[in-house]
DNA sequence: AATTGTTGCTTCATCGATTGAGCAAGCCCG
DNA sequence: CGGGCTTGCTCAATCGATGAAGCAACAATT
């Protein structure tokens, strides 16, 4: 993995012999601020052709080890496995682009030793801010970059020591809720409780989608019931086990149920599909997050979409210090409608 | 987003001056190679004790800035919108990290142009290594790094100029169709071509996947109609407007197709169902690339699933050069049974 | 006692880009 | 013609980490 040597890097300093002048004229020269260091046009665009002749490249190490801040911005993130995080990561790296920061994101699969170790990570490449994205503990990463001086936000799920954005889980729940159960009592003929699949019961995001979820019941006039109430994490197979052990206890599950999202949902519907459980009659299902496949499964499966691009904008406007003093900024999330 | 004066981060000077030493003491401890250097395991332990007391954290810069490798390794990938793409990214991230390589990952949506910057930018970082994945014009970042020393290696898609790791296409493409026919004959009790939808045909990948699609044909002793091969590239919208036009000059479409990924897929999909075009019989589906929720869409589709797992393994291969002078690696994808 | 070897450090140049300070040449004005 | 201003550059210190070279102190050998 050594540098072939005939392929040395130009430096500043090749250019400079080129031109015949100095590596300082090179640098004002490249970095924009030629104007304002009085560099005649002349020298100006005679550096440009040398050094785009030359195939002149920035060496950043040495550009950000000199300046004060480093235009790298870091973001961590659980999981690629959904549409949800890959959309995130996508528009995330599109918008600091734009604004001409360098994005390095890593992926921490809902390790909390993995996002420490990441978050120490940028702080050695000198990030400006990080983004800690979905993080199992935000507050820990948020304190170890306030250590070193750089700024966090969370996003997706909140912390105390930083401003969050978030969906608004209990409005989105709330919705979702109302609607399934508004489902089942038009096959049913009368109004039902529903179960709860998915998700860590200490999450923020759970325990608001849980509020949301009771007090849809309430309006109606029905009390949900705890045991049907299972946040036994987010991976499929905790989804699909859950299900077995309350079919076996309880027998007949509620015709229908509210599932925290994309990848709890694949357990459970894996589950109905294995244990022929709704054999007789599809159960209706609202599902918090959206997959294109997912609405292809049949009509019997609402779904909240969290309004990523609505998350970004809040994040950037943060970055951006167009949101002094926001500490959580809650964005609604959108109710697909099944076309 | 200037960084708080009073956080001024700590160096190894600082650290120097607490524990009444000289920085390239402390340097020497913190990377490990104070044995070399011998010093001292007191004064080590002395000097270790101290860093993790003032929470330092080395700056990456200035330490790549003097090395002349900088364990910096980067991976271009055109979407984060597939669960092939996703688990490549995230697979890629932990075997860097394994190796003590820092991924840095960039997402150029399938543009060209945007491949070239993500290139340039990586090399403006000193990257040691690139990996061009699915990229549209790979033998240019090849060509564009290579002019400053830095080894690329194509994944998904192979380019001419750089060794290249992919999914053995045609083998892939030549089991699936043939159980696609197979599903088909059983159904219909008779062999019927079948329709080739999505990816470009310019692509290595496509035209190695139409190969295999033909091949079966021929097989079984019939010949595939060419104006059913429908390479119209990746893009849900491409796929379903295809079938569209297609369907309007020909009537009935066949009763078997070959979708050249997830992505298509859903565009096919979704077709299929505000068209109504298969109301009376399903048609079989096979299709090449994986989706967990795909396979719980019906008993209709066949998969197979490119061997991530595989393909990364024989990236880092030649990475670690264990491979030496391979220039094409194909990967046989794993064909998915129906639970 | 003189030489050689070993241990345990320190000194200093260096990586490439940035930027405050400085300097020479030309111009203008009284 | 001398002083001040502008233009168009160059010089040199600096960012933080690294490692070759060097040096002092002591031990071992002849």
């Amino acid at each position: 993995m050594k540098r072939v040597s005939q392929a040395k890097r130009k430096t500043i300093y090749d250019l400079a012999a080129l031109a015949g002048t100095s590596a300082s004229a090179v640098s004002a020269v490249l970095n924009g601020n030629w104007k304002k260091r009085r560099i005649s046009s002349q020298l100006a665009e005679k550096i440009i052709r040398i050094a785009d002749e030359q195939g002149y490249a920035l060496n950043m190490q040495a550009s950000v080890l000199r300046r004060d801040r480093s235009n790298i911005i870091g973001m961590i993130v659980p999981k690629y496995d959904n549409r949800y995080f890959g959309s995130i990561v996508e528009r995330f790296e599109a918008m600091a682009r734009e604004r001409g920061l360098f994005p390095i994101i890593t992926c921490t699969r809902r390790d909390p030793d993995l996002e420490i170790e990441a978050a120490r990570a940028m702080l050695s490449y000198q990030v400006d801010c990080v983004i800690a994205t979905g993080a199992t503990d935000p507050d820990r990463i948020t304190d170890l970059c306030a250590a070193a001086g750089v700024r966090t936000i969370n996003l997706d799920l909140p912390g105390s020591h930083a401003p969050s954005v978030i969906s608004d889980n209990f409005q989105g729940a709330l919705e979702l809720t109302r609607r399934v159960l508004a489902n089942c009592e038009r096959e049913l003929g009368q109004n039902v409780p529903l179960m709860f699949v998915g998700g860590r019961g200490t999450d923020h995001n759970t325990s608001e989608r849980v509020r949301g979820f009771r007090t849809a019941h309430h309006e109606i006039g029905i009390t949900p019931e705890e045991d049907l109430i299972l946040a036994c994490g987010y991976a499929p197979e905790k989804a699909e086990q859950s299900l077995k052990v309350l079919a076996e206890k309880r027998g007949a599950l509620p015709h229908g149920m509210f599932v925290n999202s994309t990848i709890s949902l694949e357990g459970v519907i894996r589950w109905i599909r294995r244990s022929g459980h709704y054999s007789e009659r599809k159960p209706q299902i609202g599902c918090f997050d959206f997959d294109p496949f997912v609405a292809l499964l049949g009509e019997n499966i609402e779904m909240v979409r969290q309004d990523v691009p609505k998350m970004l904008d809040a994040v950037f406007d943060i970055i951006d210090n167009r949101n002094p003093e926001q500490k959580l900024v809650e964005i609604m999330p959108i109710v697909e409608t099944m076309a």
